[in-house]
DNA sequence: CCCATTAATATGAAAATTCATATAAAGCGG
DNA sequence: CCGCTTTATATGAATTTTCATATTAATGGG
């Protein structure tokens, strides 16, 4: 098993420097899940696009990119290549016609389900090799961080 | 001001995720030290080498690709346009003739001098927008879960 | 010293991603 | 109802990124 390195957090500024750790952290952690959806026929952003239509059918192409942590061109394509696929399907809005609502089909609500079982169990493993305090406080706290972050202007 | 919304924490499995909260928080924390990095010329990989390179010169393609967080292939041409712009050089390294080793130019130095230090800037103010509690708490936290996911397979 | 293997970097070609902008529908003031 | 502005999505073209593999150098065994 040869995993990447890090820098020595001790010296010098990269490795004590937030926006580094945020950025190693989320890619290294997410490293083995997102290889586990690649070897199921998924790629990351279709993952997220996935695990958000999950959580709420129907999202309109702007919002599903904001969940989804893409620009809006590049999930408009994503969302062609998932419907070409039969993962998805495109519905204007009866309101206004502007809008288009992704749904999942069946195949993609099976696989989707499927996905985001797997992502609970690799996450009750990440979360095991925490020490306890960790475990119980890094969620709140990036929950907060994300909610001051994200919304209200200052 | 108008910020991409996130997920509801309460509601669904996204807006509780950890993965996803790592990716959304590192996104967004960054965003702005980012796009003030672009409008001094610099793109967020070449940042990512610059401060590589100014907490230690010298390092050779495959290391530094680790530490940037990137393929080797893509950062070989990182570097290539980062030469062709005068901010590094590269040399053969002279026990190893595989290695290249790549090193910062004056200018390159300078920029990332510059850089770095808007960055410290920076990372305080964010710092400033948590509690006092996770304010001493995320780093630590951070560094004990890159070191539990770097180095050592178990 | 040679061969086979491993390691470090580079590179071609395909695919993904971005950026600016086009297209089209709503909303609004008059 | 009209023209103007804003909002939502799509798309062309350039650039970036990936993936597989080529190239070159070191290493270890016989």
């Amino acid at each position: 098993m040869d995993r990447p390195q890090a820098p020595d957090p001790e010296a010098g500024f990269v490795g004590s420097y937030l926006l580094y750790l945020l950025a190693a952290v989320s890619e290294r952690a997410s490293a083995e899940f997102h290889a586990h959806a690649r070897n199921q026929g998924v790629r990351v952003p279709e993952w997220r696009v996935l695990a958000c239509l999950y959580d709420g059918d129907g999202a309109m192409i702007t919002r599903l990119a904001e969940f989804a942590l893409m620009e809006q061109s590049r999930l408009t394509r994503i969302v062609d290549q998932m419907a070409a696929r039969g993962l998805v399907t495109r519905r204007a809005d009866p309101r206004d016609g502007r809008r288009v609502r992704v749904h999942l089909t069946e195949a993609g609500r099976a696989l989707a389900a499927r996905l985001t079982a797997d992502a609970r169990a690799h996450e009750a493993r990440l979360l095991a090799r925490l020490t306890e305090d960790d475990a119980a406080r890094i969620k709140p706290m990036l929950q907060g961080m994300l909610a001051g972050l994200s919304g209200e202007a200052e």
